[in-house]
RNA sequence: UGCCCGGUGGUGUAACGGUAGCACAAGGGACUUUGAAUCCCUCAGUCCAGGUUCAAAUCCUGGCCGGGCAGCCA
């Protein structure tokens, strides 16, 4: 037989992958493969982040090696302890683990000055006292060379000093900065004398007060890998032009040299993955924080109900390469389906129920009904539902004048309750000043116990139904695209592209009372809607309110050519 | 009028000089007590122009188009 298909979550082949390939196999130095991912913690990981964890992490498994998690901090002013904590569980929940290899690029800061110190010493780099105004108009611009800085010929040992002076917090922020002494005239600005220290007087979270200057991304990161022995430094395309700085630093200090290697970042239709913005929809209370389940964050996720394997899955999918790519959102919502599908119980819910009144039942009966729990894994096995007079069916499983082909409810017409019986809709009870629909009136057929029919007729259509003696009510969340156009970055303002109607509460939901006691995560599929999970434990009702983390595929939403399936305005 | 990167179906990604494949999406069909799932089928692509070669998505040259870079952010 043919192998057409891939094992299921393998990673894609990618250029990462052949250029360790290609370099095991060339090999010299047999060396452990170590990367590293380096978040600075001044903000929650989405899933962006969740690709670059995913190509780290993968490949240190792929190729026996290690992965270690180093905290980029380097800025007080940006940095915040508290998102040290919701990163590292973020990545433990994604399923990685760095083990013993949890870092800080503060821890090197000690290091990082002895660097400095030596690059001074050798005249490679310089204090500049001009201002920050002078620095940048000293740096030219994209089409113009650099000027050199006045004080780029400072002796050696005059820059050692005011260094030093610069390290006992002897001067004032703004003052003065170490510079790299490279190349004005480099077509490549970051050549231009990059900054290697700034004084910063702002305590930082790990180290205190012990530290007036820190050291740039670019003076950190590059020699924070190499402290630690990383072969394969793995970055987003914005570093591509640091990396001649990157290399030249390494070789200038004379240490152990990573190869730093460049990925396009990932996009997501319909929503965006810039920090910047996704902090202004939490600021502005266009969402209600950063886990809101309408955020591509890694708490949004998952509270949203998606898994790790489903993100992971995701992650092997997109692939890896340096172009632009904007992946569809559809194929995120395919991989969460893909997983619930498999391993989620089947229940009844009804979103927005009107009241069904089955007329020839007798007033105080009801019986037990059998309901396959996951038709995918027959080990889940059954359970019993209970079937009465007065019954909830999903309101828009009922229309007084259909279209054709459809299958539901309607005056005069047979429709199948799921594992119950058939029943006909025998009149529509109004309110006579709204017109809302307010009841309707069904005719069971006892025949058809389990939604069998004995004569063999044909009952196109099936709904999912509750009974009231048999249900609760409580709240549910359904989500959408948190923005209505395909590519939100292009637009200017995030208020003019938000879609409006993101998210939809419903505070009057059936659901069945086998989910009385479902815990917060716990994941359902409602039939014929979607999967939910328990988003929490209302502290009023003491009943779970349900999250939608996905619809089902919807074909008949797409004949009605509808652009909100599921779930209309009523 | 600088430096760097990139252009393969609608989207994402393979093919390493030798049959342009896979996934998602879309369309159709089979099955169906979830309009789900599953299964089958279909649609659809190498930015352009030259060159090298028996043979080019792949190598070369020149265009065109897209992206990144002028923080004491990362």
């Amino acid at each position: 037989m043919e192998n057409k298909s891939q094992p299921p979550n393998q990673i894609n082949n990618n250029f990462i992958q052949e250029i360790i390939e290609n370099e095991q196999k060339s090999n010299t130095s047999a060396k452990q493969l170590v990367t590293r991912f380096p978040p600075e913690p001044n903000g929650y990981l989405h899933i962006g982040h969740a690709k670059s964890i995913s190509i780290n992490f993968e490949l240190a498994k792929l190729y026996n090696g290690k992965c270690h998690l180093r905290f980029d901090d380097t800025n007080p002013l940006n940095e915040n302890p508290d998102f040290i904590e919701s990163i590292k569980k973020d990545i433990k929940w994604l399923g990685w683990n760095w083990g013993e290899n949890l870092f800080y690029a503060s821890d090197y800061f000690e290091t990082l000055f002895e660097y400095a110190t030596k690059l001074t010493l050798d005249g490679k780099a310089y204090i500049d006292e001009s201002s920050q105004e002078q620095i940048r108009q000293l740096r030219g611009t994209l089409n113009s060379t650099g000027t050199e800085s006045p004080y780029r010929n400072r002796p050696i040992n005059e820059n050692v000093e005011l260094l030093n002076k610069m390290r006992n917090g002897d001067f004032e922020e703004g003052s003065m900065v170490l510079r790299a002494k490279i190349d004005m005239n480099s077509g490549n600005i970051n050549l231009r004398d990059p900054i290697l220290y700034r004084i910063i007087k702002t305590p930082h979270f790990k180290t205190g007060t012990k530290w007036k200057i820190y050291p740039t991304y670019d003076f950190a990161h590059g020699q924070s890998d190499s402290i630690e022995k990383i072969t394969h430094s793995i970055c987003t395309m914005e570093f591509e032009d640091h990396r001649p700085l990157y290399d030249w630093l390494i070789e200038n200090i004379h240490i152990h040299h990573p190869q730093q290697i460049e990925f396009a970042r990932l996009n997501i239709s319909y929503t965006v993955l810039s920090k910047r913005k996704l902090s202004e929809l939490v600021e502005k209370n266009y969402v209600q924080g950063w886990d809101d389940p309408r955020m591509p964050t890694i708490s949004g996720l998952r509270k949203r109900g998606y898994t790790p394997e489903s993100i992971k899955n995701f992650c092997n999918k997109i692939g890896v390469a340096k172009r632009q790519n904007t992946v569809e959102i559809q194929l995120l919502e395919h991989c969460i389906r893909e997983d619930l599908n498999k391993n989620c119980k089947r229940v009844m819910g009804i979103i927005d129920p009107v009241k069904v009144v089955i007329t020839n039942y007798p007033e105080n009966q009801s019986e037990k009904l059998e309901a396959i729990n996951n038709p995918e894994q027959e080990e889940m096995g059954s359970r019993k539902i209970e079937f009465s007079r007065e019954i909830y069916i999903e309101s828009n499983d009922f229309m007084e004048d259909p279209p054709k082909k459809y299958f539901r409810l309607s005056p005069g017409k047979e429709v199948r309750l799921r594992y119950g019986y058939i029943i006909k809709c025998t009149k529509v009870i109004r309110d006579e000043v709204s017109n809302k629909i307010l009841q309707i009136e069904c005719e069971y057929d006892p025949n058809t116990k389990g939604g069998y029919a004995p004569d063999g007729r044909k009952i196109k259509g099936t709904i999912h139904w509750v009974s009231s003696s048999n249900s609760f009510e409580t709240k549910v969340n359904l989500f959408n695209n948190l923005f209505s156009v395909e590519k939100p970055d292009e637009y200017d303002s995030i208020k003019e592209v938000i879609n409006p109607n993101s998210m939809e509460t419903f505070h009057n939901s059936r659901i069945e009372n086998h989910l009385l006691k479902a815990m917060p995560g716990d994941k359902f599929q409602f039939e014929r809607l979607g999967y939910f999970c328990v988003d929490k434990i209302d502290s009023i009702s003491n009943l779970p309110i349900f999250n939608r983390t996905v619809t089902l595929r919807d074909s008949w939403a797409k004949i009605q050519g509808s652009t909100n399936p599921k779930i209309s305005q009523s």
